[in-house]
DNA sequence: TCCCAACTTGAATCCATAC
DNA sequence: CGTATGGATTCAAGTTGGG
């Protein structure tokens, strides 16, 4: 894509401001090619049915909002076209657009961005790392969300701050997969009865991995889910205009208090957060699932006084006894404990050899 | 929805073969509702790349005239449409499909499924060690690969083996997110001139966690698109029948060989896990019929804040409240629920024993 | 002031069976 | 079919409050 002049300037932006009404006929009145990257934060479309309690009885608080019912999938995607089309509009030719969602939206919105002629440069997953547990053992914890993110089109020639990423993550490429924890504690925007202003308000460190990846101090950064305003801090704080649209007056009184309160950077050196890089636990089962041990084969304790089989789910099954490598280790012995990873050994060269080389083994091959 | 009987026999079906020929025409032979699960890794869109070259070089502008794109999205479409609609034809009334991709199709799919009424139940993330690094610098290194996971309908009761899933994670819930290494070295299957056989080779740690996680030893697994084999080789070793389709009769010559090869886990106990939920019930007032309980003892609860008494027709009665040991304890506590299992207690030697002790000791008895 | 235990909470398509 | 009910099920952080 062509470098162009830009289609408006400035002047002509309602920037570092909050617009109330719906997002639609608002991107539909800013001007033709005036944006440079759009965060969004579309309604999931949840379909939940009944409550949902903890095991202690606790109900979830659930989203149930208004704003995220739809009557059926044509409706939904009708609505995500219709923002979608109206958000290319007024991006700028190299602009980029983000739109994060979960099972429930996101093929729905990832397939319509394709359609509307946007180009797929990743699609990027939020990994939590405290997500809410599933309570009642039917699925996979629901551990994370997805992003998807395009330029206006084939042919554009997106910005992408390599280094600033690579920098952030150890000096190594930054990979499609963020570990993030969920936006908790102070962080968390209450209203004026203590309780949670927005129910699914995203963590600053999200918006600002995002914002430096993708855009360059002095952008124009939109955001047509505004809510609590999440964008606009971290846009502010990072030197970048921003515009919000939100059609809830509640959510853009806490928004502007909060953004007003936020101290923007001058000090470029100050940006660099460098990410914690996580050391990954190894479960024993994994051993298995890798080929490293075969279900069915027999350890010796390390004096060779009991023996146990491995079960294909990383369990063992001794005599009398079945569980982790822990477990069984320690009810063998009658001990209170036991560490399962030195205390079971298999055969090599004819030598017992505890199963933590193995473990050491694997640690290498994922670095 | 209801457990039906079967709608075929496995006798009619070609049981831990492979079908060479065009996968939707091959399902489409098959018994309605004979197949518990489908692994289904489908090609990407890989044609799309060089069609969306203009010829005249005009930038992509208005989207809803752009048909020669289009086109090429709706080709893709309706291919994935015919494919998934014969694998619901053939899937059992609670079996389940699984889907990987890449962000190139997994939208598409995704959003065809929901269309054609499967029910999500989880989309699961594959993240790779050892990604192919992005050279240019210009995006997020590719590092993951997104699963869907669908029942299919609503109202399934689909196999999800919770126990197993935790075990193989040291005793956590399994999450979305699952960190494994892309398919290298000795796994690698090789043709005869040592060059790779297959180029999209799925690992078989990814295959074990599928299927432990999703289907019953002795189940039967299809795979359309079976290429170089990785379902049926695990799906042998874990005890489960297999049904592969191809089209390649290069592919269906190197699966032969390396599942010929396979030496599949017999003992049973190494492959199933047994979950509460399968213990056949045992009403509490067997308890009293039995003698473990008289009437008229008192129960404590675990806490120690109530108390209540068993009446000779295995209900009780507490100071306000007569019912089932489910009711009353809920009852007592004003919660929405209660497991009295857990809840009461019994005096032991000075300690408080949960019922459930009783139980399991009337389980034993009975074997 | 420090420490530890107890309590709270998060975008959730979250049950199975008998009658 | 619908309705009733037995009874299985949670992880990581942050906050609160007492000793």
């Amino acid at each position: 894509m062509k470098t162009k002049p830009p289609k408006s300037d400035l002047k002509s932006l309602p920037l570092d401001s909050i617009l109330r009404g719906d997002c639609i006929a608002a991107m539909n009145a800013l001007p033709e090619g005036s944006i440079d990257m759009i965060f969004a934060d579309p309604p999931y479309n949840l379909q939940l049915e009944g409550e949902l309690h903890r095991p202690n009885n606790t109900k979830v608080d659930a989203v149930d909002d208004d704003w995220d019912k739809f009557a059926d999938f044509a409706t939904y995607d009708g609505f995500t076209e219709a923002w979608l089309k109206a958000a290319r509009r007024i991006l700028k030719d190299d602009g980029t657009i983000w739109v994060i969602g979960s099972y429930h939206n996101i093929f729905r919105v990832g397939a319509k961005l394709q359609d509307l002629g946007y180009w797929m440069l990743n699609d990027v997953v939020w990994r939590k790392t405290n997500p809410m547990p599933n309570f009642r053992g039917r699925r996979f914890t629901n551990a994370h969300e997805t992003m998807i993110w395009c330029s206006k089109s084939k042919d554009s020639r997106h910005q992408f701050n390599y280094e600033s990423m690579k920098a952030l993550n150890d000096d190594l490429q930054m990979r499609s997969d963020w570990l993030l924890p969920i936006c908790t504690g102070n962080e968390r925007i209450k209203d004026e009865k203590g309780n949670k202003g927005h129910p699914t308000q995203k963590p600053e460190a999200l918006l600002h991995r995002i914002i430096m990846a993708s855009t360059k101090p002095g952008d124009v950064v939109l955001d047509p889910f505004f809510g609590s305003g999440t964008t606009g801090a971290v846009a502010k704080r990072l030197g970048r205009r921003w515009i919000g649209l939100e059609r809830d007056e509640t959510y853009i009184g806490l928004a502007k208090k909060r953004i007003a309160a936020v101290q923007p950077v001058t000090d470029p050196s100050l940006l660099h957060t460098p990410s914690k890089r996580e050391e990954p636990r190894i479960p024993f089962g994994w051993l298995i699932e890798r080929g490293l041990l075969p279900p069915g084969e027999v350890l010796h304790s390390l004096n060779g006084r009991w023996t146990a089989k491995v079960r294909a789910d990383g369990t063992l099954i001794s005599a009398d006894h079945r569980g982790s490598i822990h477990q069984v280790g320690a009810a063998v012995q009658g001990a209170p404990a036991c560490n399962g990873w030195q205390f079971w050994c298999i055969q090599r060269e004819g030598q017992l050899v505890p199963i933590d080389y193995l473990r050491q083994q694997l640690r290498a091959e994922m670095h």
